[in-house]
DNA sequence: TGTACATCAGTGAACGCGCGTTCACTGATGTAC
DNA sequence: TGTACATCAGTGAACGCGCGTTCACTGATGTAC
């Protein structure tokens, strides 16, 4: 991080000890899930007492909303990267994506998985959020051929321009944009719960037939051209 | 149920006891989320003491089971009837998949949600998620059109026979019930957690261009005839 | 139909547990002159 | 460079809570003769 340099020795040591705990955090998320997050387990963990770490987060609920802060972030993060390098190709875009997933199914499924009921994200993750959206859309528009008009996209079309007026973008580059995300979605969350064991196939195949189903030529399912 | 007319007082007593149980169970989960599940709070509710429900469930833990049991339950019933009713028809089992969703979200995510890490299902209930996939592959094969050869069917073609032994179909048909069911889990999973919120757009009518990208004719995103 | 017995539902007390969180305090680290 | 003071990390005790679960017991319901 390039603030070390300018920071205080103790605020080093503030950084680092919230970093451990952000990662006892993570590796308890791992081993019993979300819910079971607890401020004392991890004290125990780092040899500390409990008491100890409400000099770090104020409770247990700001660590939890700081662990999902930072899940959206490192998506957002790679997604951003992955099109800089790739200059906003949809199909480096989906492999971040699916590497991003696999490499911590636990953080992935704090950011699309089960919603807690009462819980509200504060504004500060939509707009992480909306960055990842907004980067979709530029790969979507950016795309040499862009989808003519579906249904969907003439809907899209039809709206009041509440949203889309922060994202503007031709609809069939949200429609392609939306139809990335859910179907990608739809894969790689079924995979990382396990809902394809047992069936014998790569899941990763059936990601990249996805994949092609979304760009131009490839056609849907049904190949057009098959 | 059926049982009912020769159960003793005492049996039908019990199970409407264990229903009431269950329905106070669904509400608090629908409440708070099923990590929040407490036998306490439940029999709170109902007038009784905690220890009393251990009459009827061994434990927590087979309590939520059994809820989980139920949600396969309900959904495979709802699948089946939907197929029955429509001759075996993709886009009515489709909407039958989106009416079970929208009914109880909440249970939706019981069975497609974040896995808890631990938690492994007892055979009978993948025996149910095994008469999904028999129902979707029915609706796939008898198809007046099967799909042609895709690359991800060929890879399935070249499977050893582990899964594919109890489920004899094309494989293109098997291709045809996964993007089934992934692409609609995509939107519908992606809806009910309400990450469209304030998109503006319908979901139904995502739902419905997802639907249709499966159909023949309908081709994929880009419109092969557009 | 009535009595004697067995079955079973539900209670209340109790156990041990871990949780989040507050508070008064100790001791170490950094700052000002 | 050394002393006086302020800041801050961490501790241990404590509070109240709700949890799952066990157990001995009461009272009602059903069964057998």
């Amino acid at each position: 991080m390039a603030e070390s340099s300018s920071a205080t020795p103790r605020e080093r040591y503030r950084a680092q000890v919230r970093a451990e705990v952000k990662k006892r955090a993570w590796e308890q998320i791992a081993t019993a899930g979300a819910s079971a997050l607890s401020l004392n387990a991890i004290a125990k963990r780092m040899g500390m007492s409990g008491p100890a770490l409400y000099r770090y987060f104020a409770s247990r609920d700001e660590l939890i909303t700081e662990l999902i802060r930072d899940a959206y972030r490192s998506l957002a993060d790679t997604l951003h990267a992955a099109s800089e390098k790739s200059g906003a190709d949809v199909a480096a875009l989906a492999h971040a994506l699916r590497g991003w997933a696999l490499d911590d199914p636990q953080r992935y499924f704090l950011v699309y998985g089960t919603p807690v009921p009462g819980y509200h994200a504060p504004d500060d993750i939509t707009a992480i959020a909306s960055e990842n959206m907004a980067t979709l859309l530029d790969a979507w528009t950016a795309r040499p051929s862009a989808d003519p008009a579906t249904p969907f996209a003439e809907h899209l079309e039809g709206l009041g321009r509440q949203w889309a007026d922060d994202h503007p973008a031709p609809p069939a580059a949200l429609h392609g944009a939306l139809t990335f995300w859910t179907r990608l979605h739809g894969v790689l969350s079924l995979e990382l719960a396990g809902h394809f064991n047992g069936m014998g196939f790569d899941p990763a195949q059936l990601f990249v037939a996805e994949l092609e189903s979304l760009l131009p030529g490839g056609g849907g399912l049904s190949d057009p051209n098959g």
